[in-house]
DNA sequence: CTGAAAGCGCTTACAG
DNA sequence: CTGAAAGCGCTTACAG
């Protein structure tokens, strides 16, 4: 019962470890009916190479690093399932790191990535400074961001189109017949949220209509802030009031909606309100909403492809420090935007009769 | 930039690696001044030992395996919250095993566990057999799990009290003087469900109230089925229709809710409906659903304690075959069971005056 | 195609 | 309190 090792095999199957560990490795050296043999009393004696032994001789672990911040998110989860798929399929375990707060991110950097546990690192969007990562992926560990919350840096990234997305929703809105649009925007420090409001912003002027300071409400993902936020669009007169709402998530969706009921409104007959990701009970609630939905099962298997692949070419050791390697310019690094969709439910409707062909405050402009 | 190992950092202080190696054990045998300058050093040059070294000579990782059933739940995401909260705190990171499929799973029992990848197992309920775990736990590998979907296993485990969950979330219905009320319930083959559903029969009887088979509804956690039964719960003769719906998770609980929508019902004012979970956007939708809560967080971090204080107690090799393990009496097993609690928001109201002094088919026995 | 030997970077008795 | 040496379980040239 005590755990076999790779000498047990060897002297189980009359041979020397060198060969076992070539049987391992899938040698193509090892004679065919050795190796069955060797395999076969690896299979009888439920032999599992040390994942220790093999790490330390490899000087390399089929471990990558996972950071997530906080798996409260629909997003996390479905990235995960995204990478897991991949990893999974390539022998590839993953170690989770759940970083809620600086600290954790901090102390992360030096005890993962030094000690060589992992041999490369995914991020899904956090709030801590990437500074260090992209050091260190210069320094040749391999590092991918998934829908980092940050500009451009010069790392790897997969994230979702979210300027395209927006204006998806917009076009949606503005085929509905809406013109008074207003916006309630999440965490404007994010990249996703200004992609999305720029988005909303060249809609709304590239159909000619200047948008109204009154109708974006910041929001910040909070949702008290953005019911009161919500409450004070519902509150306007009737004729500046906005018939539809784009929400920066669905999450402020719900918010949004939750105001429009203390207003009276009824979505989508009174007020249209559309959300951004698509999380599971967006189809759940009453109404069903529609929504963009983002990609992130497949936003994550793309992210642990690039990572894997990237983990491939550094197979290969560096070698010295003699060459200097991280020169690459940024125009390298990959880049992958994924498409988003609409996803059409019942929280929006056209514009309602009385104010389609009047009250439209958000002046326009041809 | 090379890797440093412990031998250049013996290098570096003019020490030899033995006494290096006392300092990353925080042995009290070496001198604090040396210590100190050590630690100095290391510092100095962002050292970080091998995981892997470490890992082969120590004989063990500070690694622990979760195993978790595909991590689009709100319950996984919160447990490991916690989870991570407490390994994180004892230097253990997460290796993140997502069953999604059997095959993983199975390929996981050799793989992980006999690879002495991990220390320890946390399991998150998941539907394949446990036996391989319990072997697994009686060889002395140790193994905690976490909402366990089966009856009573050899295994340890933390769930939260679902019979008393259940019970209470009756009583706040049956105060409310609603006494025809339904059961939508989720898969009955999970041990929860069982457990909740035991308690709606109880709760009912002990007040005198003969359970009418036709307000027990079959939903299976599948949101179609969930809609169709409700629908027919709410096409019954007004006298025969509940005036209640005990869901047996929210987001049965939101199929009850647009079944009752269709159905031209009401929530909370033609008929109450309370969930089981508290996920997250049960605050958010409308009505804001009243349920019992679970506190997935706390059992994460009881659960994680539980497994590291096996790690602990298991740190001590074993030993030899001679003396048999696993006789442990399975009362020795700890059995965690956490308290849930009820959440009341606006779904579940008074029932109906129309309702409340006839119509009671659901036959009153004393 | 197979085996003997050195080495991966630590830890752990054992001396001193 | 510190150092020399063996060992953890693999892999990898190098011989043969």
């Amino acid at each position: 019962m005590a755990k076999l090792t790779i000498r047990d095999i060897a002297a189980l199957s009359g041979l020397s470890k060198s060969t076992v560990s070539l049987v391992l490795n899938n040698s193509p050296k090892v004679d065919p009916a050795t190796r069955r043999h060797v395999l076969a009393v690896m299979r009888r004696n439920r032999y599992v190479p040390s994942f220790a032994a093999t790490a330390l001789a490899k000087g390399s672990t089929r471990l990558i690093g996972m950071v997530v911040p906080g798996l409260s998110w629909h997003m996390v989860a479905s990235i995960n399932l995204g990478v897991a798929a991949v990893t999974e399929q390539h022998g590839f375990d993953i170690i989770l790191y759940t970083a809620t707060n600086d600290r954790d991110y901090g102390s992360l950097i030096d005890r993962v990535l030094t000690s060589s546990m992992s041999s490369g690192l995914l991020v899904v969007s956090h709030e801590q400074p990437l500074e260090p990562l992209v050091q260190l992926h210069q320094e040749g560990m391999p590092v991918v961001l998934v829908n980092t919350i940050d500009a451009d840096v010069a790392l790897p990234s997969v994230t979702a189109d979210n300027y395209d997305g927006a204006r998806t929703a917009m076009d949606h809105l503005m085929q509905l017949g809406h013109e008074r649009i207003a916006c309630v925007q999440g965490l404007m420090r994010y990249r996703c949220c200004q992609d999305r409001y720029r988005a909303y912003l060249d809609a709304l002027r590239e159909a000619g209509i200047q948008p109204d300071p009154e109708l974006t409400k910041p929001g910040d993902f909070v949702p008290e802030q953005i019911r009161a936020r919500s409450r004070e669009l519902f509150a306007l007169p009737a004729d500046q009031r906005p018939t539809a709402v784009f929400a920066q998530s669905d999450v402020t969706a719900y918010g949004v909606m939750t105001a429009a009921a203390e207003a009276g409104l009824r979505v989508p007959e009174d007020v249209s309100v559309l959300g951004f990701d698509d999380i599971e009970s967006a189809a759940q609630i009453r109404p069903p909403l529609t929504t963009i939905q983002q990609p992130f099962v497949e936003m994550g298997k793309r992210a642990a492809e690039l990572l894997l692949s990237e983990i491939g070419t550094n197979d290969d050791d560096p070698g010295t420090d003699a060459e200097p390697v991280g020169e690459k310019p940024s125009a390298d690094l990959p880049r992958l935007v994924m498409p988003t969709s609409l996803i059409v439910r019942a929280s929006c409707g056209p514009v309602p009769v009385t104010r389609s062909r009047r009250g439209r405050s958000q002046t326009t402009k041809a």
